[in-house]
DNA sequence: TCGATAGCGAGAGCGGTGCTCTCTGTTTTC
DNA sequence: GAAAACAGAGAGCACCGCTCTCGCTATCGA
């Protein structure tokens, strides 16, 4: 933790600065474009040498990919907390409107944590789980809290009965993370959180077409409205 | 249209060859893998001889993109049409069936469509925008029929007022194709569409975790069940 | 203090990629 | 039957990920 040898302070800072190098380079080029010489060449250096400090190109990618999932969660988590506590559906539109700026002014970078898997690399759970799930403890904290303030509005969700390996499902999420919220509210809470990344993703990916939707601010805040209700917030 | 000359047939046959020979190794080896000398190699002829069918590895890609958007499209019609046509709910359940089952069989061309854009590839509009609009359509054809039947629940979002700008991208597109559901409608409709290529891009995509859903057919068709209310249908 | 060790960067090299150019042979066309 | 169009082969360029070896140097232990 705190640096010891000056080779390692140095050694520390190499890395930083792969990581950085990496990042410009997958804003400007994308991540299939992302080339381990390219970055020993920015850094000064000869390619081989950019192998003393990591593995191989997919661990650049891990590297990548944990650090814009932090950059991405600060952001949501600082959005969600400028909101009183007691405003869930305002903290569910701070954390949504956050993870679309986000995405919007670095689409390369969402498209790493969001699009396709890259082809042969395989994230490593152990190093990408924490980081790749704040998103999601984020909203499952918000309906939670909302359903224990009592402001969660009794939809007819909870008489449509859930099949119950589905149901075995969501307990195991709930004990896990301690959450009050029943089944059928965590259930339409999934359906919330991969609707937002559906609407962000066809945004970012382009998959609304060149000129089909003009007013995409007002498209995503549309959504937006119709998500709230439907995770019953308010 | 007809093959005239023996040498035209030969080159439409060549043109098949490389589409099904890319296709499977799409299938086999992921999209950023494809490559036109493995193709070349597939074929059985040196890698300069594919240029003269294949302006270059974009086209390719497009070509397997046209390709892929087709066979989904195939699949969603059937799927829809073995549906009676006044069981609007039904048919949109027929739908989302295809699409989740031709994407978890085809991830690598799933990936293609809907996943991240291959960096430093845009997709021509003009050989794309038809067959990547099938299944939107398809979606928009069955709400509409919905609509005209007038089983549409008249739910409270014609309540809610639509922003200007948003109003004139809606009705832009209900002229185009000829729509009559009301702005709210169509509204909601490119939300389900959204959110339900955004609950099967997670599963394909992995999103999900290893093992936080284990039921996701059941996950699915609860997703379904919500979506079919909240666009409306019965 | 000094020798052993471990880390570092350079350089060459391997097999792969997309793509271009030239050359030869064949097929179609006039 | 000559001219033009087309097809494939082959060499080559610049790039990629990655490995290996070779010196140099900073660090560490006796």
């Amino acid at each position: 933790m705190n640096p010891q040898t000056p080779r390692e302070r140095a050694r520390a800072q190499t890395i930083a600065d792969i990581i950085r190098l990496g990042r410009q380079q997958l804003v400007n080029h994308g991540a299939a474009a992302l080339s381990l010489r390219a970055v020993a060449r920015d850094l000064g250096v000869v390619s081989s040498a950019v192998y003393r400090y990591v593995a191989n190109r997919d661990e650049l990618l891990t590297l990548l990919l944990v650090d814009a999932y932090d950059e991405l969660g600060d952001e949501v988590d600082a959005a969600v907390v400028s909101v009183p506590e007691d405003d869930h559906a305002g903290r569910f539109a701070a954390l949504a409107r956050a993870v679309r700026r986000w995405a919007l002014r670095e689409p390369a970078r969402y498209s790493l944590l969001f699009g396709s898997p890259v082809p042969g690399y395989q994230a490593p759970a152990e190093r990408t789980t924490e980081p790749g799930t704040r998103v999601i403890y984020a909203i499952t904290g918000i309906l939670d809290a909302s359903y224990r303030a009592g402001a969660m509005a009794a939809g007819p969700e909870a008489a449509v009965p859930l099949p119950s390996a589905l149901s075995a499902d969501l307990e195991a999420i709930r004990s896990e993370l301690g959450l009050a919220i029943p089944n059928g509210l965590l259930a339409r809470g999934a359906l919330v959180w991969t609707s937002l990344f559906g609407a962000v993703s066809f945004e970012v990916f382009g998959q609304y077409g060149a000129d089909t939707f003009a007013a995409r601010d007002e498209l995503y805040e549309h959504h937006l409205q119709v998500l709230q209700a439907l995770a019953g917030l308010v």
